[in-house]
DNA sequence: CGACAGTATGTTGTTGACAATCTATGAAAG
DNA sequence: CTTTCATAGATTGTCAACAACATACTGTCG
């Protein structure tokens, strides 16, 4: 019932949206793919509550689609996805930066230099879940010094998917990681000075070049249901 | 099990969602109050199955509050709370305009003249509840005409906070209709033109105004357990 | 009299089995 | 070949009972 490594004190639906959420990170469950409760529900040694809460946060996080008496399937993500995610980010973001660059605690920047430290010390060559996951903190940290609960909330809820489109990115661009760190060190710079408006700029170019390098990919670009 | 006139065909879950929804809404339910599981399902009828589901998205709509082991809360809202709401609503109806003003179909237009038909019709004295359901109408459709899952998904969260704040602003500021419809018809102008900028600028101005009328309102300042 | 530990109570969290409902598949009839 | 209908499979909804947990209460000790 524990599994030794992922959720020890937490709900079972949590424990499950974890385990779920890690399997198709990692492909192990593929788009389309027909999640049916009571297997998930043995394979995991849990009853059908917890699943059934679990996929409906997934749910919730765009990563699987349920469709009445049909069951959960794991999500297509589409070109059109990708654009829905990123301007959804970059409105939210924005938001976020106008907040935190007049909240930015101490703490906060001792934590941003921490991550931008880390991000450079692994310059060279990095595994692209390092990086994405170094990525996202950063962006964390945002959201926590925004202190706004219900941006946290929408943060959390495309916060997987951006993670799936940072790492697609990073392995069809190799070179990221280093330009990854001089953005965010310029994030930085921006932010620590206090004034909104710029923050609010520099978030936006922040997010066109993001977006600007995941529009070159090749995904689907309908769904074949 | 179908008490005529809320949700016929519906899960039982989006019914009791209903059902809560209204009573939070009506004042039935103060904020503070407990809810218990056991209770709602004997008084809906239904089991505990669709009361916790209920829960969980009243929950991520704001509308109550979930602790672990303690139970469900109605929501007491705060001036932080509206401060939230209105800062997340502007920057996701900002990115809806953007996105509606290059998409408004037809019928779009058509729907948007008929609630602004309906708006003046209604300007001499008109009940708040209807006065907060036009104004909700009206920003339906400009959320179904951005063609953006998740945006609508976002707007569907904060959406009932949204009619209770309007409601709270309708009930103090009397006359408020009659300048909700002049200024949704400044929005249906701008929109109808097609001009991404203009129609950022335009609900950028909408929201504000409308801010300035809530936070003269008297909200509870901190939360009082 | 006040602080603390242990217990009692109530509520949520979880479970497993069952009934009801719906979708989809495939076979039979026109 | 198309339409209709029956069946199989899956999910949703229901229920009763137990486990886990948080709080409030009670009694003891300082």
């Amino acid at each position: 019932m524990n599994p030794l490594g992922t959720a020890p004190r937490a709900t079972l639906a949590e424990y499950v949206v974890g385990v779920i959420r890690d399997e198709i990170a990692r492909g192990e469950l593929r788009p389309g793919e027909h999640l049916r409760e009571t297997e998930l529900a043995a394979a995991l040694d849990v009853s059908r509550g917890p699943v059934r809460e679990a996929l409906a946060i997934l749910e919730s996080e765009g990563q699987v689609e349920i469709r009445r008496h049909r069951g959960a399937f794991v999500s297509v993500l589409t070109q059109k996805d990708v654009e829905e995610v990123h301007t959804l980010r970059a409105a939210i973001e924005v938001l976020a930066a106008e907040r935190a660059t007049v909240r930015l605690s101490k703490a906060h920047l001792t934590e941003l230099d921490r991550i931008l430290a880390a991000m450079k010390n692994t310059s060279g060559a990095v595994a692209p879940e390092e990086a994405v996951r170094l990525d996202l903190a950063f962006h964390d940290v945002l959201y926590d010094a925004a202190d706004h609960a219900r941006l946290r909330r929408v943060w959390a809820s495309i916060r997987s998917q951006v993670a799936f489109f940072l790492h697609v990115r990073n392995v069809n661009f190799p070179d990221f990681p280093t330009v990854g760190h001089v953005e965010h060190l310029e994030l930085r710079t921006v932010l620590s000075q206090g004034d909104p408006v710029a923050a609010r700029v520099a978030v936006e170019k922040h997010m066109t070049g993001s977006f600007a390098r995941l529009s070159r990919l090749e995904l689907p670009s309908d769904v074949a249901g």
